[in-house]
Order: structure tokens, then C-alpha cells, then sequence
DNA sequence: GACGTTACTTTCCAATTCGGAAAGTTAAAT
DNA sequence: ATTTAACTTTCCGAATTGGAAAGTAACGTC
């Protein structure tokens, strides 16, 4: 039994996995659905956003909607890249785990 | 998009899902042998394992082998029952982010 | 049967991390 | 010029995590 894939620290925080898999499956979202989704405060989210941003995962782009100023979330190539990594290791201890007949 | 199932904290911190992963596959595993695969140092690995056995997830017992003491651990009902429950909770989150077509 | 060794366990301590509240910032609406 | 909405940053406190080192218990040895 082999050590798995690494897990990307900056990803696997459960907030973070949250927001990554909303990501993964958009283009961009809005600050307020990755805030509900989430279900942490503003601050905290703004946080978790700017620890991605600075991994160089995710973009915020603020933009006019309605005349109201809205955040728009995107990853960024690499971070959809580690995203996909780090599933990719989740894949493999779930595989790993499967095989789970009870053996010595 | 709504929120996914909750991961379990006792078991969401990498070194807990590499030790759940092993002992999801054996009856029981020995200390050594976790703390090589979790490469973790005696008191990390010691203090893990308390969690989980404070969380009933995991059983310790101390038996003589080859006249040394060594200890097994082992999953109890409970911790193979959440340690599924988990690995279901990260399956609808791989799941959720494979439909990663680039939509809005 | 004192003594060393092995195999953990617990204590100590420092470094991060996480979270909310509250204060700060900025751009748009009035 | 003010107010307001939408974040951002600061300021905490609490909890986690990790290693080193000290502690403990059970053998094995002489």
C-alpha cells in the first residue's frame, strides 16, 4: 500500500472544495452564490478568495451588474489544472478504499 | 447548483484519510506500518489515532508480536460507516464537478 | 530483579489556520 | 455631498497541527 497523489493544501480546505467544484462547472460565479454555497461569511469568503487568487487558482473581476458592483469568480487555467489534480488524488483514495474487502 | 453533503472533520485532514483508506482495506494495520503510509512522526500519528478512537472510529489494541509489543488498529462499525459516508460526500463532489463543461 | 530497549503516549510549545465581528474601502445611486 | 451595497481588511480568539522531548509500560537480558 502506497502513499496516494499529494492533496493540494490550498484546495482542500472544505470551503475551498466547495468553491472549486461551483467553479469548475462555470465559467465564472458571482461572490453571493459561491457565499451561499459555502455558507461562510463575507469575510471569510473573501479570504478563502484571495488565498486562491494568490495561488494564481482563481480571478476576481469586479464588474457593473444592474449598476451595482458584483465580484465575478473564474479559475484561472491553473487553477482548474490543480482542481482536476486534486480530484484526481480524491479519485485515487476512493479507489484505493474500494478495494475494501477485508483482507490482512 | 446546492451544497454538497458534509465531510466529516475526524476524518477530512490528509493524514486521517490516508490512515481511514488503509484501514478501510484490512481488518487491522499495524502502528508502523500507518505511520509510514500517513509519514507522520510516533507522536502525530499517536495523537491522530486518539481522535479517532475518541470519535469511536478506531479501535487500539496492544498484542505481543514476536515477543515485542506492538499495537492494531482497527476501524470499529461506526468509523468504516463514516468513513463510506465521507468518501459518498467527496464522490457527489468529483461528481458535481464532472460535469465541467464550460457552461453558465 | 535492576536495567536497557522498544513502542508507543503525553506534554510542551510554536506556527498556522479558521472563523466571525467590526471597521475600512470604493463605486454607484440619490 | 451622502448614502448604500458589496466586498476587503483588520482584529481578535479558538482550534489544529506538527515535531521534540519527556514519560510510561512491557519485555528481554544479564
Amino acid at each position: 500500500m502506497k502513499p496516494l497523489p499529494p492533496l493540494d493544501p490550498a484546495l482542500h480546505q472544505p470551503a475551498r472544495l466547495q468553491i472549486a467544484a461551483v467553479l469548475s462547472n462555470v465559467s465564472s460565479a458571482e461572490f453571493a452564490k459561491l457565499r451561499e454555497i459555502a455558507d461562510v461569511s463575507d469575510s471569510v469568503l473573501s479570504k478563502h478568495l484571495s488565498a486562491m487568487a494568490e495561488a494564481g487558482y482563481v480571478t476576481l473581476k469586479k464588474a457593473a451588474m444592474d449598476g451595482r458592483q458584483r465580484t465575478w469568480i473564474s479559475f484561472t487555467r491553473k487553477g482548474r489544472k490543480a482542481f482536476k489534480a486534486h480530484m484526481a488524488a480524491l479519485q485515487a483514495l476512493v479507489a484505493s478504499a474500494e478495494q475494501a474487502a477485508t483482507a490482512e
